[in-house]
DNA sequence: CTGAAAGCGCTTACAG
DNA sequence: CTGAAAGCGCTTACAG
């Protein structure tokens, strides 16, 4: 049976009010009462009971997040970055996959708000005014990570994703492709689908390259198997593209995968970007030139921002965008040369 | 403001014990305060507080994860497994990133049991008696997920490592080949490292293969870099190699980028099998034959045997090793055609 | 069927 | 410097 403070006020012979300050405020007590306490914490391998603790102080040192999807390495390096920053600030994490699903998210707010965590992050997936609705409700500070708001005051760490969709496709032009096409999510996804978009066509745009949308881009999810039928279909509309924005790595991998199979050589016949930059990346066979997200140090952000927002302190900046940078690896082929 | 069980029973009217009735056992309530209760929470948005709850049951619902590298993707399979049947067991994951150090590991011990975890879940790494002596002092159940212990009484959950190495290595063995290296972990570790040795070892012996340990084995951790430096030193000294076999996926990927910056071409030249069966291992080129270990099926039966062992139901056995298999993809050459 | 009271394990004014 | 008491938000016998 784990042992309380009555059974350390016991052994050492006063009330559980010293021991409990020496448990909080130790230079407080008579070093020989002092003493006795900590000999007989030890004695019982007394740890404070958390619970109680936060019943008193209404902070249980406790974040939730909620993670779409956390079979995917995209997440993997987001959340050691958040892990590593809450075991700094002395918090821990309650993550909650959600599986995309609406009543899975309902249901993690719920829990989460009944175990009176602190604070919460919202991973990846547009704010829509239900979900704001619940925030709302929980009553407890949230940070976006990896997607933002313009309609609500939410803080928010991102990289600006139509800037990095123009470099990447500008990288691209500046290796002499002109026929480039792209995989991209759907237009309707307002965090990562249509910003993207916007900065692709942005960068053709400024190059003066004329390509009609409807053929260079072919849509679907970001699965690696999407990402395969997805090139199949643009490859089929757009044969004389030379190379292709994927717009997350799995789908790019899933790109060269099909490429490969039908014998077109990558990057020689066809060049392949990505986005994200995922361990992944460096380990397959081309390595995948990328956009980089700085993953690790965006999860360590989002916990800073948010515990700083649970202490009440101000915060710099409402929504943080992160610097991206083109990690240039062997699919790419440099047409100029 | 959170609104307290008070606060509904200040509106409907009642005392708060009728209210943690309709909570708790509606049938036994009249039906009109029930509906005046009910009506209440609705209104005041109430969820009750998992800490009062906690510290009169003594059950939080929460379990406690260690896990080694939260980066790795390994983990985010098994992870995956273990949050959805926590999920239907009404449990809440809290995950611990270890990194392989024994202070955060401890660390994580005391955070863990401060709050009050029913259960923990202790993966991969080998228990050490001061390891058993942290369990013991926890005083919860706790069950092994992909590591055992033969000393000590504890349930877990892996695959046979030992039948698994032998199997990978009969399958090259039947492809034709005989001159096959191994890229292992430490034989010092007890439980990825030596049984996959052994395994491996006894297969080549079952097929009459001699081969010296000393040239056709070679070490390293088992991030990609290992895998790659490790296969290096590999083929200088046993250049007549026809295969070899990486016991992880990444390792195995390491290896296979070696080969490919070398000209040496997989499989053609050389085969390769990998261990794990991790999501990449279908994403890389070539798609990656590996050892195939049932992670998320892992994942879930590691939760529900703790939440067994939480609820005091008997176990039907100690140490479950579950099925492996091997998933027959694209980097092992067949030589007998 | 319902309320008052005790108690879960702590912390924190309040006296002394 | 230290102890008794109240209280955090609940549940659960105990009366009635």
């Amino acid at each position: 049976m784990k042992s309380t403070i009555k059974d350390v006020a016991k052994m050492a012979n006063v009330s559980i009010s010293t021991v409990s300050r020496v448990l909080n405020n130790p230079d407080i007590v008579a070093k020989d009462k002092r003493d006795k306490i900590v000999e007989a914490i030890k004695q019982l391998n007394y740890t404070p009971n958390a619970l109680a603790r936060g019943l008193i102080h209404k902070r249980t040192q406790t974040l939730g997040v909620l993670i779409p999807d956390i079979s995917n390495l995209f997440y993997a390096e987001l959340i050691k970055g958040m892990e590593d920053a809450a075991r700094e600030s002395g918090n821990n994490l309650i993550i909650c996959n959600t599986d995309n699903n609406q009543d899975r998210k309902n249901a993690s707010f719920k829990v989460l708000s009944e175990k009176q965590i602190d604070g919460i992050v919202f991973t990846s997936e547009p704010v829509f005014p239900d979900n704001y609705e619940l925030f709302k409700q929980l009553g407890v500070p949230i940070v976006l990570a990896a997607t933002h708001s313009l309609e609500y005051e939410i803080p928010s760490v991102k990289v600006n994703d139509e800037q990095a969709a123009f470099d990447a496709t500008e990288y691209l032009i500046r290796q002499g492709h002109r026929q480039i096409g792209m995989i991209s999510g759907s237009m309707l996804d307002p965090i990562s689908g249509l910003p993207r978009i916007q900065g692709f066509l942005r960068a053709l745009r400024t190059h003066g390259i004329e390509l009609d949308p409807d053929t260079c881009i072919e849509y679907g999810s970001y699965h690696f198997k999407d990402g395969y039928e997805a090139v199949k279909r643009l490859h089929k509309k757009f044969p004389e593209m030379t190379a292709v924005f994927a717009t997350s790595d799995e789908r790019a991998l899933g790109c060269i995968s099909y490429l490969h199979e039908n014998k077109i050589k990558v990057p020689d016949d066809i060049s392949v970007i990505g986005f994200d930059n995922t361990r992944m990346a460096g380990m397959c066979f081309p390595k995948l030139t990328t956009v980089a997200q700085p993953l690790y140090e965006m999860g360590q952000l989002v916990i800073r921002k948010l515990d700083r927002m649970i202490n009440g302190e101000p915060l710099e900046e409402l929504r943080t965008y992160m610097d991206h940078w083109i990690e240039e690896r062997e699919t790419v082929y440099n047409l100029t040369k």
